[in-house]
DNA sequence: GACTTTAGACCGACCAGTCGGTCTGGAGGA
DNA sequence: TCCTCCAGACCGACTGGTCGGTCTAAAGTC
């Protein structure tokens, strides 16, 4: 009667396995059909868990989405990061920040959409949320803006308000592709964003450049 | 007796003026508590009406949502567009909009939260109705940029790219303003962020930007 | 055998939408 | 002038269904 051992899965039926899965199911229907839109039962459904088991690692539908927006902020936050570090100069750091956000969009749709749409006007406990996300990105912005001014490559301006406006462009684009598909793929924006951007804080863009 | 049958005016007291209090009632409730936080009872008490009057003269939930979106965005583009017929010159017309949905935006601020934030990620028929309003937007700019162009007052550029990522801007900018209440007007981050998109377009924006 | 994990039936709150009914004002007949 | 009648605005108790969350029991697991 020992069947111990003898398969040894490290993880596929494990704890941890089950809430990982929970956890992907929750992603993926978040995405599809928004927090409201999906039911508990749902997720469950998709994670072939039940709901006892969904209550017993989380505590609330609510905790799992937070429990969720956390996991994917910090893959996000911290590939950007590590993006950032490997450039030198404020302005190569900002490219490549643009660059790694775009790309990490651009491959996990289920993500954009669940950062940048499911989470809006969810109510004051969602609300706050997103905000102090919003406000974790727009300073990080702002500190290597303000770096760059330091370091003299752009002109001193108001580095508050570009970080927010730079979010918000970057927000809006992003969103129109999750909903129109273009431009397809999305990286085809990248070039003309990045330009765009650069130029709104008066530095001449690494490649081409403005008017001449 | 004189049959005074013909009212020139739908009446301050009659049928209308019930359609417009629940309206305005709504309005207030659904920038409050965005769209799922709010119960038809919530209007029906806020609006002194009836669950029956409600349903007498809007057919649901949603459809009272999506008139009052109508309503609010048909208004704003109206003033918006008057704005713009006052101005000579692309670059002149495109921040009097900029001016007036501001303003307009700062001063009603549960039609801002209503337009951009409680009609996020509801489901389809709600993005759908975003998604053109949005268009209808970005489309709008986007003329006015390639007017710009033609006109000379700017390098030719990706302009629809440009229009959405003024609306992202734009759009993040308020968004901060409606939960963090900074900056305090809102019309404080004006001038600076003209200023930023101006120069995204390459125009001249350290200034007044007029050209002429 | 104690503890952890899973299962799914079950509960109760909530809420969009319905339905039978009331009230009002005006039309029209006499 | 008065009375009747009707349309349609308005009311609110009620319903049917959904869904977040709980509970008990059983199945692993150490």
């Amino acid at each position: 009667m020992e069947v111990r051992e003898s398969q040894l899965e490290p993880a596929p039926e494990g704890k941890e396995a089950t809430r990982q899965r929970i956890l992907d199911a929750a992603t993926e229907v978040f995405s599809e059909k928004g927090y409201h839109g999906s039911a508990v039962d749902d997720i469950v459904k998709a994670a072939s868990a039940s709901k006892g088991s969904f209550y017993f690692h989380f505590p609330s539908k609510q905790e799992i989405f937070f429990a969720l927006v956390d996991r994917l902020i910090v893959a996000l936050a911290r590939s950007t990061e590590e993006a950032i570090a490997q450039e030198r100069g404020a302005l190569a750091k900002v490219t490549a920040a643009l660059d790694t956000v775009f790309r990490t969009f651009s491959r996990h749709r289920n993500l954009a959409k669940i950062l940048l749409v499911s989470g809006v006007g969810l109510g004051k406990a969602f609300d706050e949320r997103l905000l102090s996300i919003h406000a974790r990105f727009a300073n990080a912005i702002k500190s290597h803006l303000d770096e760059a001014v330091a370091e003299g490559s752009i002109p001193p301006i108001d580095t508050e308000l570009t970080a927010y406006v730079w979010m918000g462009a970057v927000n809006e684009v992003i969103v129109r592709w999750l909903y129109t598909g273009q431009p397809e793929p999305l990286e085809g924006a990248l070039d003309s964003l990045r330009e765009l951007l650069l130029r709104s804080i008066c530095a001449d863009g690494a490649g081409i450049a403005n008017q001449r």
